[in-house]
DNA sequence: GTCTATATCCAGATAGAC
DNA sequence: GTCTATCTGGATATAGAC
């Protein structure tokens, strides 16, 4: 019963509903994933009736990629991005890591949507790449930039030790957070923290 | 219409029944995830009726955790665990990481367990809990004790270094194979086997 | 464009014959 | 123990009033 006003914001013209349904889908299909979601909880939490959701979007695919998509363009633009990355590796690179890390590990709503995406991946292959093309690429090459722009780190091959750096982190948060292995195996970020950037320093010619 | 005969084996007196059950079950669910599939489609494959399979199990629910934790438990002693692990850490490390990566990345089936076990993690945090325990847990004390019983590997953190490489290994087949991004960012498992390995042998005292 | 009401189908789970 | 047939609820999607 919230009234609503119009033309409140003109930047894009996407209509109240449709935000309101992408906003009620988010909630749903993040929770429950692609199977495990009804329409009717998503017009629910929505707040417009089920004829409004396949009004805007063709069906419940169509909704869902639409989603995925916008959240994997959009949303995040992956902690490793925003930081502006010059100075003393020693320093920036263990506040990068740091940083990176604490940004996944807090952030249950990126949580939901890895493991979404990840049990969706075999049903919806091409949303798993337009995760890999927009985020994973983009933050290989960053990193993969840093180590270029400082030989005296002397990595022979930037692009595979940028891949072991991400995924010593995003294996971590997985099996910490999205996994509850912190109950089994528990284990400080900051060792993990420690020992990838002391890995990554070790044979540097400081 | 094949006919079968009883007390092939008695090793465990697990009818045939049972064994066919949780085939099926393991067929549609590994492909499917939990919410996509349905007992009729687990019993199509098993070649059973329903029925049967509600005579052996509770419900879906309990159909579905007796079988992943079968998998946890039983089938996967990770590519880490099977080797004698001695040697100089040169070779011995290089040919770990490697048929470990390769282990990984040739079984499809190990590939989907891992979509349905992530993808479940919200709705079964146990069954998660049960892949930590069985199998993440013991991988990290196998690879941790081989970097204490070598000290001239020169790690500071066993546990945290064994979670980078584990993580780096996991983290790459995810991304190439079931998120498909082979096709999108391109490299060859070697160059992952060599810069991973030289990481961790850069800074021993050989 | 948005709603209520409904068509249609398929899901999980069970009854009862054998 | 195993089957066929069935109950019941909930799913996707739409018709039609406003």
């Amino acid at each position: 019963m919230v009234r609503i006003r119009a033309n409140e914001v003109s930047k894009e013209i996407a209509s109240d509903k449709v935000e309101q349904i992408l906003s009620g889908a988010m909630q749903e299909f993040l929770k429950h994933g692609f199977a495990g979601t009804s329409m009717d909880r998503v017009a629910q939490a929505a707040g417009v009736s089920k004829a409004t959701v396949y009004n805007h979007f063709q069906d419940k695919e169509g909704l869902f990629k639409t989603l995925i998509e916008q959240l994997a363009q959009e949303k995040f633009q992956s902690a490793f991005g925003r930081q502006p990355l010059q100075g003393e590796p020693r320093i920036v690179l263990r506040q990068l890591i740091a940083s990176a890390l604490q940004g996944m590990i807090c952030d249950e709503q990126h949580q939901a949507f890895v493991r979404v995406l990840i049990g969706e991946s075999g049903r919806f292959p091409e949303l798993a790449q337009t995760w890999v093309q927009h985020i994973m690429k983009p933050t290989i090459a960053i990193l993969c930039k840093y180590m270029t722009d400082h030989p005296e780190l002397d990595i022979p091959d930037p692009e595979a030790t940028a891949r072991i750096m991400i995924g010593a982190l995003v294996h971590f948060m997985m099996t910490q957070e999205m996994l509850h292995g912190k109950e089994i195996i528990p284990m400080e970020s900051d060792r993990m923290i420690d020992a990838l950037t002391h890995l990554m320093l070790r044979g540097a010619q400081l």
